[in-house]
DNA sequence: TGCAAATTTGAATATCTGTTCATATATTAA
DNA sequence: TTAATATATGAACAGATATTCAAATTTGCA
C-alpha cells in the first residue's frame, strides 16, 4: 500500500482510495453492456424522437403522420425512425403501402415515466 | 374535412390520419419537457458518464477515483461531472481538498435498471 | 504567508449527429 | 406495364459534443 505501486502505473492519474477503486471495478458492468446502454439513452436524448415515442406510446402511428405531428419531413422522421428499430425501441407492421410503427415493448415508456418523475421533482 | 384544407398548411407534409395525429397533439407533453427530457437522456448517453453514474450508484467517489476507475484525466472527468451536476444527476460533498460525488437520487439507478432490463430481453 | 494537492474552467480541435436533398425501393391501382 | 403513393437510403453539410491542454480556483498545511 506504499506508494511506491505508482510505478506500476505510470500513465494513470493518482488515486486517493485505491480499495474503494478496486471495490468500483469488480462491481462494473461489462464494457459492452455501457456502450449499448449509452447507444439506447443516447436514441433518447433526442426532443423530436422523444416527440416521436411519446405519440407512439398512445397509439401506433405512420411515417407522414408522425412528420405532420412533428412538423418536420417525412425523410427527417424516417431517419429516426430507424435509428429506433435498430435499437429495439419501435417496431412496425406494414398494411399496404403505409408502415404503421409502434413501441416495440413497454420499457420505453416506463423510461420516460421515470424521467418525468426526475424532472418534475 | 375535405382535401381543400390542405391550402392551410402548405410547407406541411401530407398526412394520412388527421383525427389520429389531432389526438396525438392533445395528449403531447409540454415542449420544454420533451427538451429537458432529451438533456436528461443526452447525458445518460455516454459509455463514461454511464461508468461515472454506475460507480457512484454503489458509493461516492472523489473526481481522481473515478479518473482512475474510468482511465481517463480528471479534467475530463470534472467536465463530464459538470454536466452531471447541472442535470440533478450527481451531487457531490466536500472533505476538505476533496470532493465527493454521489448519485443525487434513485432515479438514475431506476433508468439504469430499466434500461439494462431492455437490453438483456 | 507561500506552496502543494484536488478540482474546475475555458478555448481549441477532432469527432459525432441531425437534417436536407436527391434518388431508390416497395406496394397498389389503372 | 406505367404511374402514383409511402417510405427508405446515401451523401453532404452545419451544428453539437468529448477530450485535451493550459491556466485558474479552492483548500489544507508548513
Amino acid at each position: 500500500m506504499s506508494g511506491q505501486e505508482e510505478k506500476e502505473d505510470r500513465c494513470a492519474v493518482r488515486c486517493i482510495h485505491r480499495d474503494q477503486v478496486a471495490r468500483a471495478r469488480s462491481k462494473a458492468l461489462a464494457s459492452s453492456e455501457y456502450e449499448k446502454l449509452a447507444a439506447l439513452f443516447k436514441a433518447m436524448g433526442d426532443g423530436n424522437r422523444l416527440r416521436i415515442l411519446w405519440a407512439l406510446g398512445q397509439e401506433e402511428m405512420c411515417v407522414c403522420d408522425l412528420a405532420a405531428l412533428l412538423g418536420s419531413s417525412e425523410s427527417a422522421v424516417s431517419h429516426q425512425l430507424r435509428l429506433l428499430r435498430q435499437l429495439a425501441l419501435v417496431k412496425n407492421r406494414r398494411e399496404g403501402q403505409v408502415l404503421y410503427y409502434r413501441l416495440n415493448d413497454g420499457h420505453v415508456h416506463s423510461l420516460i415515466q421515470i424521467g418525468l418523475e426526475h424532472l418534475r421533482e
